[in-house]
DNA sequence: AGCGTTTGCTCGAAATAGTTAGCGACCCGG
DNA sequence: CCGGGTCGCTAACTATTTCGAGCAAACGCT
């Protein structure tokens, strides 16, 4: 009700995230769970985008993989609902090459940050 | 259990705040609840702290009062936990561009992009 | 082969978020 | 003095999150 019917995409979304993120970390859901104080369970879920986790939650798992809350609440569509804003320039190869150049990233970090973009494009790809 | 006891207080927190902008701008409980579409009575549960709202809740009451999501967000605690306070632009233009510029992603997804790559570069400069 | 552990997942029950209905207190026009 | 209006709040209910117990498949080990 409300003002559904997008919201599922930025839960699937956001529990892809989480899953990529625990994955480069090395983790098992039960590690996972045990450092943000969480069943296994509920992460497995919220990893399948089948719950929208609170903010507590949100920000214990956040924590436990090292990371501002922030960049899982902005998953959750923190800005506007519409992501309409006017200007897009457009042009310009991927931001792979950039990330895998960048001198400020260490490798491991350039590998989870491609991760993340490769896992982004793949489900924007998706029909 | 976990690590609870202080929740209260930022619950309570928040509550005032919304209550204190609601009044700011002039609204009623009830005229706060239909501009957000949630029920009048939840409302002012969350501004007595007895309620912990869900990020869906926060950012329609945020919206309704004409604020960015990210205020409520930093009154519920979103701040570190440690009392580090240090954000700073620090400014290194690498990939942060290219990032900012890829077309194959949504303005979320950039976003949340430019937060990881950001709080990679912030966790590398700390000793 | 077998045993024990670990992986991720499904299925219920408990806790908590959220709603609809309604109450007493207050203010203003008649 | 009575309606009718709004104010904030409480009570009872429904919907959702979150947890604990247990399962099948895949792993290594002797």
């Amino acid at each position: 009700m409300t003002t559904d019917g997008k919201g599922t995409e930025q839960l699937q979304a956001l529990g892809e995230f989480i899953r990529s993120q625990r994955l480069q970390a090395r983790m098992s859901l039960r590690d996972l769970a045990a450092k943000a104080n969480v069943s296994n369970p509920y992460i497995s879920q919220i990893e399948r985008g089948l719950h929208e986790p609170s903010v507590r939650v949100l920000r214990s798992i956040a924590q436990a993989l090292g990371m501002s809350a922030d960049v899982l609440l902005a998953q959750l569509g923190l800005h506007r609902p519409d992501g309409q804003g006017g200007e897009e320039p457009a042009a310009g190869p991927s931001a792979e090459a950039a990330i895998a150049a960048d001198p400020a990233l260490t490798p491991e970090q350039r590998d989870s940050l491609l991760a993340v973009y490769r896992s982004f494009v793949a489900a924007n790809a998706r029909p």
